[in-house]
This record gives C-alpha cells, structure tokens and sequence, in this order.
RNA sequence: GGGCGAAUAGCUCAGCCGGUAGAGCGCUUCGUUUACACCGAAGAUGUCGGGGGUUCGAGUCCCUCUUCGCCCACCA
C-alpha cells in the first residue's frame, strides 16, 4: 500500500479531508501502530485520558483537550518513547442513572417499579448500547489511542482496585459512618458532595419572624430565607458579647406553630451585625446550625424529608406539604399570628445541584466519609516540591489553598447505578454491625451469622475516578504496564475538576502505589519515614485547559442552544483544520471564545499545505531522494530556508515542552505560508526551469524542507501530513514513527537570513512602487539597483535575477551610481543601504512623482525627528546602555541616508 | 467576602529579560504570473481600559480605579 503511493508521488487536484481521514484513520489502527508493549530499552510516555461520562458525547472541551492529548502522544512517539495513550470510559453514576430513568418514563415506568436488579440491568444495557459511542468520535478527531487497552470504570478488573481502596482506607480507620448534614439532591434523592454544588444568587426574600418568649416577656426577632426549616428549630442564638441579648441568655422561647420551647443560647456563631443579631437554629437542616446544635446538645428536627416534603415532625398542618408549599402557609401562618414583622427584597447564596439544577436541600443524614486529611498532606508535599507540575502555574496556588482546607468527602449516594458500598451488616438485639467484604460469604465469615445485608448505597463517581492512572495499567496487580508505564505523564482536563478528579488521584497515586526507593528516581514521588521506599506520583505534568466559550463569551451548554459540534465542524473543515485552529488557542489562557472563522483559517492553511505539496510533487524527477544538497550545493536562498526551518524547529519543540501549543501552531503556520511558500517557493520556481545540478538541487531542497515540515505539522494535523508524506520521498513505513525533526545549530545561517532580509526588502520596494505609480504588473520594466553599501551588494549580488522576476521585470542591474539625466524615465525610493529604481518610459507624471517624493519625505522627517529628539536628551546618552545608543544612532544615520536620497531625487524632478 | 484571569486595529487574538506596536479575518486598490481565488501583490487602520508611580525610556514593572469573566467561601 505504502510503496504504491510513493510511486505514484502526487495528490489529487483538490484536498478533500474525509477521503485522507477516513483512510489514514482505519490503516493506522489496522497496522495496531497505537499499541506497544513495555520496551525496557526506551523511556516510556503514557497518558491515561480523562474518561469521558458514558452518557457523553464529544463537545467542543473534549476536542481540545483530546486534541492537546494526542498531539503530545504523537509528538513523543516520534521523538522514540514508548508511547501508550489510554482512553476509557466512566460510569458515571447520577448521569446514567438519569437518562435510564428518563428512558424508562418514556415508557411510563419508573426505577421503583422495575426494581433495583432489573433496573441496573437496564443501566448496563444502555452503556452496551450507548456507552462507546463517543470512541468513534475520538477516531474522526485522530485520537492515536490504544483501544487494546481500553478501560472502563465497572470492569472486573477496576472493581478489584475500589475494593481494595475501601478496605485500605476502611482498615485504617479513614472511611467512617457519620451523621452529618449533607447537599441532599431532591431530584436524584441523593447526596452529593459539597463540589458538586455551585453556589448561585438568586433574588429572594428575607423573612423576618417574632418568636415570643415563653413567659410572654416579649420577642426576639429572627431573619430567616427558608421559613420552612423553623419548624425544626431547636434554639436561637445570639452573640455571647451582644449587650442586647446578654440578660437574656437562658430565657425559653415558644416557636411559633409548634408547641416546642426552645432556649435562647449564647454562640459566636451568630453575628451581632446582621439583622437582629439573633439567630435561628435549625441543625437537622443546615450545616453550621448542625455544628452549633453539637456544641449545645441541641435536639435535631428532621422536618423536610428525602423527597423534599415536610415530614410527620413538621406537625399535621404541614406534613406531606412539598417545602416550597410549606414556606407559603408558614409565611401565611405567622402573618395571621401578627408575628411576621416584615419581608425584605434579598439576593439569596442559593445551592443549586450541578446534575439536576435542584435547589439543594442541607439535610441530616447518616453518610460514609473519607477522612482525606492524612492523604492530602502528600499529596500537597508533592505539588509543592514540584513532583508534580501544574500549569498554568495560577493553579498550584489554587490546588494547594483547597487542599490544605480539605474537608471530609461524602463517599455514599443513594443511587442504583454504580459500584455498591462493600460493607455489610447486621443486627442482634437491636445492636448493628458491620464489616467490609466483597461478597456474601465474606460477609458472614466476616459477622459471624448468616443474618447479613449489603449496604444499599453506591460509591461517589469520583471514588472510582480516583484511581485512573493507577487502576487501568493493572492495580492492584502488579502487571507490566504498571511497573512500566507509571508514573504517567500528563493529566490535563478541564479547570473545573482539578478538585473533584485531579486531587484525588494524586491523593490514592501517592497513598497507594509504593515502590523500593532504590528502583526510583527522586522525580518519581516522596521518601517514606522509613527512606526504604517511594510514594509514586501518578503523573509528572497536570495542564489545565481553557474552557471554550461561544463566540460571544458565553458558555456552551445544552439548555441555552449556543453549543458547537465538534463533530459536524470535522464533517464541514476535516479533522485537521479542527485541531489546529483547538491548537491555535490552546496556551495559557483561561478561555477561549471559539468562532468558526478560526476554524476556516485552519482550513485554508490546510489547503494551502496541500497545494504547496501538490507543487512540488509535480516539479520532482523520479531520481529526487530529497536528501539534504551538500553544503557547496547550496545557494543563498537555500541557506536561508534551513536558517528558517531550523529556527522553526527549535521554537516548535520548547514550545511544546511548555504547553505553549498557541506559540507552536503560529511559528509552524508562519513559516510555511511566509516564508516556505511566499518566498522559497517563488524563488524556487525560477530555478526548477534550469537543468542539471541547479535543478536537482532546488528539487531536493524542496522536498526536504517540506518532508521535515510535514514531520513537524505531524502532531497537530496527523492525516494531511501522513498523506502528503507518503507522496513525498521519505524514510519509513508511516509519518508516525518518523523522528521528529530536532534543531541543527549548523543551519543557523545569519549571513544568509540578512541576505535574504535585503532581497525581500529590495522586491517589495520595487513593488510598491509599481503599484504606486498605477503600472500594471503584466508591463515589463527594467530595474536597476545602488547598493551604496558593501553588504547590501554582497547580498544582492546572487539574488539580482531571483528580484527581477519576483518583480515581474524584464532585467535589474546593480548599478555604480544612480541614473541621472534622465528625469521622467526613472523613478527611485531608498532602501536601507542602497536605492531601487524602475526605469517607467516616457509616461511619468512629474508632477505626481514629486507628491509621491514628499509623502515619502514627511514619513522620513518624523522617523528623524523622533530619533533626534531622543539622542539630544543627555540622559538618554548617559544611562541607557550603551548599545541601545548605538542602535538608535544607527537608526538615525539610515533614515538621514534615505532623506538625502529622497531630496536629491526631488530637486532632480524640479521641486 | 476572599483569590485569580482578561481589557491592545472594526472583529478574534500575539507581544519573551522594559528599547521604532504585530498576525489572521474584515476593509481599499490591483491581479487568470506554469501549487493554491480556500490564491497572489500593494495599501489604510491603534490615547495598548482610566489615573498615578518607578525609569533616560512603560503595552510590558509597581499602586489604584473601572468593566467583564472564572474559582473559592457556612453568613441567617
């Protein structure tokens, strides 16, 4: 197949990216050229791809950053590393759950009714069905990953690693059962952990309410947002420094629409300032009520249910009311009782569910939690010696505040869909008991009876996500890929998950995977106490992408309509112009607003790699090996190009070390359509009509510049490049495992880039001045040159005929002395170091010709002016460097040089 | 309430260690020159958000304000 294309070393006339895609894509994969095995003789590079949820398919946040993960795959598989790029799958629990739910209403059935078994039944059918429907959409993008290895978050194999994480952490005391308030989702009927909740302001009412007190001394007044929850007051609080209150401290308050007396206490946590100064007390429903509740024995109310209805407790007139009922009645209730002091307008911190956009309800509830405290420790020791790097750097300051704040993580959910909490129970005499087992028969080895019962809830998404890295090379088996493959070396993702997924795996990474420190390297993790072994970090580099914006700013999501398919822009630009206008904005910024008009440029430059191609594969004879001329061979222009290309090389490859893909695309974009095309190529042409070694030189130059580009471009635009290649002469089965070009110190070639500068300045001057004296470009004139200046003889000297017909003219000669006596027939402009002219005929306009010289004089006069004025300021002189001074005297003796020539050729024209 | 980011041409964005403000798109004028009109040539376009400061010199460093965005936070 291969060997056929390069005998036929040509591209069809028109680029057209699906045909090239599709092909490329199903060879690669067939040939298995993305998988490799565990090779002790080359440094591996593995990256295991955030697992996009089941439920998912591609938006525009996966193309980028599968994008940003693939080219760094296939930049390292062509510097020689092992190379393994992991994709999988996440169960993603409340998700899934979701839309089998939603498809079973379809039906007119609900999860209840069918049952726990028969519903996560269910659940597995649709991931059979649905689940992997986003890898096709990763293979239209180019993703170079090993489906060999897929992973996904309920095999067997990923459930021996969550097994093994609860019982380690539940052995060492670090998973406990506690009763805490919680975000409970009332949707989903679930809790949820405290970053799966955003924070919104919603416009919202502040009740004010007065609570009599018990010997009807009076009231205290209460501001409250949830009138609801006063029915599960237990206290009010005041500040134990509030004068006002002070007195008071002990007195019994009757709660309004109850019959329960409840103390007025004293408790920091209420802030003289706001309101009243008093507070209510509802700890059954509310996170810092609860905690002020254990630090004054408070009793706790349930009042809102699971379902978000008032319960038994809220009393008969309320019970079964949903809670926003409630508030109206309650609200109508203590108004009736002339309690209700006054409503305010109020902009209210609303707790919104990220999954079901419900207002969370904080409810009290029996949970398992995970200490993460002792984890976090070395998992902040390792970002903060650098094991880990983070970038943008921003987000190391980010990470490591959040996890020195760390908080308990709810690890249960009452969900159906996910892997079940392996502790079992069971009770004698109204005493429960539990242990963690991965089985029935554990179980009752474990209790000791065979009256045991699983625990109905399932783990935190997350829980399982933790392990990623770790868990799909093979832990807890000590498998090859795992010894080799890990650490592995970039994470990146999204900013929003860096608390969620990202600090988690560096927590279980460090916490679980230990290793001889004799058979690591310091890079690799932190010391134990013991100095005998090594905690490894799970990944060496964690780069947090920008967040893609719609064009206007906003971000894409469902609801409001203004999302991009990545997909149908691959249909409409191909694959490749998709990921290199992701690669165009892809450095250090926090967003990107996308407009498809970048995707276009991508296209086009696309189009015109392929027609560059397309040239050059029509100018090469058979006898083209596109080896590099020799050294003698190799004229000015040729030099030039190496210069550039090399220059190209080095900035591409630090590029890309840092992250900084933006930088990358531009320099690779500018040297093939500036430099490569608008001059190489023109230059080129010229030569090609010559025979002999002339021609066979330029033909090999071409070639290899655009070989080495292709190898280079090969990351970011994988399919054109490969198709291209193999037209091409080259080395090797495929572009993927061609060596990525590294920079040649001996093409830097000064002496031929300032050659080429005085060409190109010398082209363009002759131009524009034809295009300022309205001539047309098919008129041929002669041209002649005055290199005042050795150099720029020097450098015109080999390149006079390459100007004559990048300028369209008949002939330009380099010329002793400028011609004169001849007004009307040539005209003139400076250059640095020399003056062009153009010999016009007879049909000047004198008098246009000397307007044209003024505009000219007034540009040069300012330039002058400027640079005077600042080497006339002594302090200038004095304290800028040296060297700054020289330049600017410099600067000021050309554009002098250039007046001079200016005013001459005026007063030649009479002015 | 804290923290972070952004503000540069009409639009989208580059500008590293301070030293003559750049690109692409759009716009104007030309153009079938043997790769490309998804193209080529020539052009026009800026109080670098405002105000201070440091400096011989600030888009770049410091302070401050304004606007927008993001993250974190238990204020009823």
């Amino acid at each position: 197949m291969a060997t056929e294309q390069i005998a036929k070393r040509e591209l069809a006339k028109a680029y057209d990216p699906k045909e090239v895609e599709d092909k490329w894509y199903r060879l690669w994969k067939e040939r298995g050229y993305f998988h490799e095995e565990p090779d002790p003789d080359r440094e591996p590079y593995c990256i295991t791809i955030p697992p996009p949820n089941i439920t998912g398919s591609l938006h525009m946040g996966h193309a980028l950053n599968n994008t940003i993960l693939d080219a760094m795959t296939r930049w390292h598989r062509m510097r020689g590393y092992c190379t393994l790029c992991l994709p999988g799958t996440d169960h993603a629990g409340i998700a899934t759950q979701a839309v089998v739910e939603k498809e079973l209403a379809r039906e007119g059935l609900t999860r209840q009714e069918l049952g726990r078994e028969r519903f996560v039944e269910r659940c597995w059918q649709w991931r059979e069905q649905y689940g992997t429907r986003i890898y096709h959409q990763f293979e239209r993008l180019g993703c170079s990953y090993d489906w060999e290895r897929v992973r996904f978050t309920m095999d067997p194999s990923y459930v021996d690693a969550i097994m093994e994480e609860f019982r380690s952490w539940y052995e060492r005391g670090l998973i406990y059962r506690g009763t805490r308030v919680v975000n409970w989702d009332v949707r989903y009927q679930s809790a949820v952990s405290d970053i799966e909740v955003i924070t919104e302001t919603r416009p919202g009412k502040l009740y004010h309410f007065r609570y009599p007190f018990a010997d009807d001394s009076g009231h205290i007044t209460i501001a409250t947002t949830r009138p609801e929850t006063m029915l599960g007051d237990t206290a009010v609080a005041a500040n134990p420094n509030d004068e006002r209150y002070k007195p008071l401290f002990g007195k019994m308050l009757r709660l309004p629409l109850t019959e329960r007396r409840i103390p007025l206490i004293a408790d920091n946590y209420a802030k003289p300032e706001f309101g009243s100064g008093a507070v209510k007390v509802t700890p059954a429903h509310d996170l810092d009520d609860f905690e002020c509740g254990l630090r004054h024995n408070l009793p706790q109310v349930v009042v809102i249910g699971k379902d978000g209805k008032m319960t038994e407790a809220a009393g008969p007139r309320y019970a079964g009311l949903d809670r926003f009922e409630a508030r109206k009645r309650i609200i109508e209730d203590m108004e009736a009782l002339g309690l209700l002091e006054k409503i305010e307008d109020y902009g209210i911190q609303t707790p919104i569910s990220d999954r079901s956009g419900e207002i969370i309800e904080p409810l009290l509830s029996e949970q398992w939690f995970v200490d993460v405290k002792p984890l976090a420790a070395p998992a902040i020791e390792a970002v903060k010696q650098d094991k880990i790097r983070i970038l943008p750097e921003r987000y190391k300051a980010i990470y490591l505040h959040w996890m020195e704040n760390i908080r308990p993580w709810c690890i249960s959910r009452q969900l159906w869909w996910g892997h079940r909490i392996p502790i079992w129970w069971t009770e004698e005499g109204g005493a429960r008991r539990h242990a963690f087992a991965r089985s029935r028969e554990e179980a009752v080895a474990a209790l000791g009876t065979e009256n045991v019962w699983q625990d109905e809830d399932v783990l935190d998404t997350w829980f399982s996500s933790a392990l990623w890295p770790h868990a799909t090379l093979g832990w807890p088996r000590q498998t090859r890929d795992l010894e080799y493959f890990y650490p592995t070396n970039l994470l990146s993702t999204a900013q929003e998950i860096l608390y969620l997924w990202v600090a988690r795996m560096i927590m279980t990474g460090l916490d679980f995977i230990k290793r001889p420190a004799a058979t690591t390297s310091e890079n690799d993790g932190l010391l134990e106490p013991d100095g005998k072994t090594r905690a490894i970090i799970p990944f060496r580099d964690v780069y947090i992408h920008a967040t893609v914006l719609d064009e206007h700013g906003q971000r894409m999501s469902k609801s409001k309509g203004n999302g991009i398919d990545p997909i149908d822009l691959i249909d409409r630009y191909g694959a490749d112009a998709t990921r290199f206008s992701l690669m165009q904005q892809a450095g250090k910024n926090q967003d990107i607003k996308y407009s498809e008009q970048r995707t276009d440029v991508a296209g086009n430059f696309c189009n015109k790699l392929w027609n560059a191609s397309r040239f050059v594969l029509m100018n090469l004879d058979e006898t083209v090996t596109g080896q590099l001329p020799p050294e003698g061979a190799r004229t000015v222009t040729d030099r030039w190009i190496l210069s550039r290309l090399n220059e190209t090389i080095q900035t591409v490859n630090e590029r890309l070390m840092s992250y900084d893909m933006d930088d990358a695309t531009r320099a690779l974009y500018q040297f093939l359509w500036n430099d490569f095309c608008d001059w190489y190529v023109e230059m080129a042409k010229p030569r090609l009509r010559a025979e002999g070694a002339e021609r066979e030189t330029v033909q090999n130059m071409l070639a290899f510049v655009l070989e080495t580009t292709l190898r280079l471009l090969h990351p970011i635009t994988p399919f054109i490049t490969e198709e291209i290649w193999q037209a091409l002469p080259h080395e090797g089965e495929s572009i993927l495992f061609a060596p990525y070009p590294q920079p040649n110190p001996a093409w830097n070639d000064p002496e031929a880039e300032a050659a080429m500068a005085a060409t190109i300045e010398t082209t363009r001057a002759l131009r524009n001045l034809r295009a300022e004296l309205g001539i047309a470009p098919s008129t041929r004139l002669s041209a002649a040159v005055l290199a005042a200046e050795p150099d720029l003889r020097a450098a015109l000297t080999a390149n006079a005929d390459l100007i004559a017909t990048l300028a369209r003219l008949n002939a330009l000669d380099l010329v002793e002395q400028a011609p004169s006596g001849q007004t009307g027939k040539w005209v003139g402009t400076p250059i640095t170091g020399g003056e062009v002219f153009l010999e016009i005929g007879e049909a000047l306009d004198l008098g246009k010709e000397l307007e044209r010289i003024e505009k000219e004089l007034a540009a040069v006069a300012k330039e002058i002016e400027r640079a005077e004025t600042k080497l006339q300021n002594p302090n200038f002189v004095q304290r800028a460097k040296p060297e700054i001074v020289a330049l600017e005297r410099e600067r000021l003796a050309e554009w002098q040089e250039k007046r001079a020539r200016l005013e001459e050729r005026w007063r030649l024209f009479g002015g």
